[in-house]
DNA sequence: CTCACTTTGTGCACCGGTTCACAAAAGGAC
DNA sequence: GTCCTTTTGTGAACCGGTGCACAAAGTGAG
């Protein structure tokens, strides 16, 4: 018995490879839009920003959907990931937190256009509670379970001020939500089987700030290895 | 002659450790904000969410500032991370595109307390030039350049649509920023030595989706194998 | 049918990063 | 000082991922 479809497949895509197939998707949906039916590795790869022997490989996990010679066909490549990243069933969110944002994710388009529908807002703060944003009512933490259960929500947003979002994620967890997507600085912890995420705009800033400051040490000649901690601090 | 500072720095922190160092300093000043003096590298990791040997691996790449039988001086390798990152020097930053994401962004408190501060908010449309957004005044994109050059901007953030992401980008590297974070869905194309950071909101939920879905695959004994390309589409 | 050309899929060597496990160093008790 | 405990710093094995380079598979011309 030969089991075609599944023998690269088998249960297995590398992380490094999921993380880079949202990538291809948005890469061959512009393609699709253009009316291009078919592209090469070369291209795709190019429109992605890798290189083509990582995409090939990145997509021989997923099947063997290329035809030598020629290339993919766009549109049946689009559906193939798009089932593999689970975009073709729709998933309701909840974002957690309605600050700056919280409110910025509600109203980002990028979501609802990838199988993704926010299906709830929540807040603590009473000001917030009763607004309207991207056409959804905002309601009260307290409901948290009761909404995340009664809409089937099955991934969460953090979105709250750092000291609240432990708890938060506590209580979605206790409620059977299994991943989580957290822009709140700190280092949640949860049970194993729990996915997180974690977003952190400073991080990012800071990861630029090193380069930077890498490349205009080089140009002034670099300083770093003369300083020093300036003054004996009180150990 | 002994080069002790720099024997395991020479130039060279492997881009692993420099994307956790940032969680490391956090974790270090919630200590210091507790009143902790020394810390080993046990109770670090925890609170970073690193295991152990590799914060120790990843500090020894700064240089050999612990104690053997003692642990870290909280202060002293706050100092030295912080330094190490370029966060001993205030960095200035503009933020193109004031959508409701620029905005959370010129809100987020986690950009100043870091070293960090906003120089310049710009927009292309009419209607949002002239706001004031956290104490600062939205400027024409027209400006772009010369608010750059007048403020010494070495950091850029695109919050723009994708549309317009690769134009500005341009321009921005023209008057010689090499420190871009992206937050439009777009692969931009920059010349080399200018350093790129991606954030995608939608792709973090892409990958979630991914791994949820091979969750509830699981439970419900899994269909992904029958699934195939639903009818004969026109090729 | 054969030949020339294109492009995929992958074996293999390589590399950065992680983890283990332990010697070296420091502190404290006596 | 000696011994015992704690904790760092790192050598070395390991592991996942990358990229080269090429055989296999397909197309199209003649």
């Amino acid at each position: 018995m030969i089991r075609r479809l599944s023998q690269a497949r088998e249960r297995g895509i590398p992380e490094a490879t999921v993380a880079r197939l949202p990538l291809y998707l948005r890469a061959l949906n512009g393609m699709a839009e253009r009316g291009l039916a078919t592209v090469s590795s070369e291209d795709l790869a190019v429109a992605a920003g890798v290189n083509s022997a990582k995409l090939r490989k990145d997509l021989s996990h997923l099947g063997s959907y290329g035809t030598r010679g020629v290339g993919y066909d766009v549109e049946y490549l689009i559906y193939q990931i798009s089932r593999e990243l689970g975009l073709t069933q729709d998933w309701a969110i909840a974002i957690v937190g309605v600050g700056n944002l919280g409110r910025a994710l509600a109203n980002y388009g990028g979501f609802v256009s990838r199988g993704f529908r926010i299906a709830a807002l929540l807040d603590a703060d009473p000001e917030v509670v009763g607004d309207h944003i991207a056409g959804l009512n905002v309601e009260h933490i307290d409901e948290l379970e009761a909404v995340i259960r009664r809409r089937g929500v099955s991934i969460v947003v953090l979105a709250t001020p750092a000291v609240a979002a432990q708890q938060v994620a506590d209580r979605v967890v206790a409620v059977g939500v299994t991943s989580i997507l957290n822009f709140a600085p700190v280092v949640l912890s949860v049970p194993d089987g729990v996915d997180i995420r974690k977003v952190d705009l400073s991080i990012e800033l800071q990861i630029l700030a090193f380069h930077e400051q890498r490349k205009t040490d080089r140009m002034t000649g670099g300083p770093a290895m003369a300083e020093e901690w300036p003054e004996a601090v009180d150990l």
